[in-house]
DNA sequence: CCCATGCTACTACACGTGTAGTAGGCGTCA
DNA sequence: TGACGCCTACTACACGTGTAGTAGCATGGG
């Protein structure tokens, strides 16, 4: 078998994303750390934030080891996978699971800004340039 | 006040999208209708199919009304408005809130497919070929 | 030596979602 | 006229998610 590279990505609640968020920005990171980041955003109890980092550790997303009787965390899901299974998720459910839909979505939709179409423009323009990268 | 436009888009879930789907995709339509649009997609029972219509409808997402002692639906969301809301909860959820990080993203990783980077590109070309829309 | 603090482990609980089931009414065909 | 089938209204129930609370152990300061 070996491995199994799609085996069960997790996909993220909107309060886990926050704590993956927090997490990827400033690692390995205790509770009370990564609290302290979250809380002008959330205004989470403590037991909140370990609650989410449990649900974290259980889904594989994130691993818990203990420094000197703390938890100490880490992200183990990458941002990109994350952010993959996110897009890939809009994509099935809104886009008839094609890529394409979605640009032309955002480039002909209304709601999404003009100023957003400039810039999706911009950065196509600007990835052209540089090639296929790498 | 005036407008309030944006007053309580509904988000929708999962097998809310399905049933949506089915619906923007022929209506005005019975239950029994989606259900046999949608059997094959998801096997739901046809009490299922009426629970999820019912909350739908308590969203306002849809409109229900009598037609000779049964129901029948009609969508009041428009799909382009449910997408809107999808995007921009994605983008609010794994991209900073910010268009071109998913774009960039969309641009720069390797687990979209190439297919799909080719056809954003090629999206993106006929779009511009095309100008600004009306 | 004992209390305040802080951490961990476990529990709680309401609401949303997926997925139905049951009861009861109505028309229709035999 | 009674059984069959279809529809509606209501109920159920497990699991995920948001958001905590409580109990109990450790440790350091007075």
């Amino acid at each position: 078998m070996a491995k199994r590279r799609n085996d069960a990505l997790p996909a993220l609640s909107d309060a886990e994303w926050k704590v993956m968020r927090a997490l990827w920005a400033r690692h390995p990171a205790t509770a009370r750390e990564l609290l302290a980041a979250l809380t002008t955003e959330t205004g989470w109890a403590y037991t909140t934030l370990r609650t989410l980092l449990a649900r974290l550790v259980e889904k594989g997303a994130v691993s818990e080891s203990k420094e000197d009787g703390t938890s100490v965390y880490e992200p183990l899901l990458r941002e990109d996978r994350a952010r993959s299974t996110a897009v890939r998720s809009l994509l099935e459910r809104a886009f008839d699971g094609g890529f394409g839909s979605l640009v032309h979505f955002m480039l002909e939709n209304e709601e999404l800004s003009s100023r957003d179409r400039t810039e999706l423009e911009r950065m196509l323009l600007e990835s052209k340039k540089k090639g296929s990268r790498s």
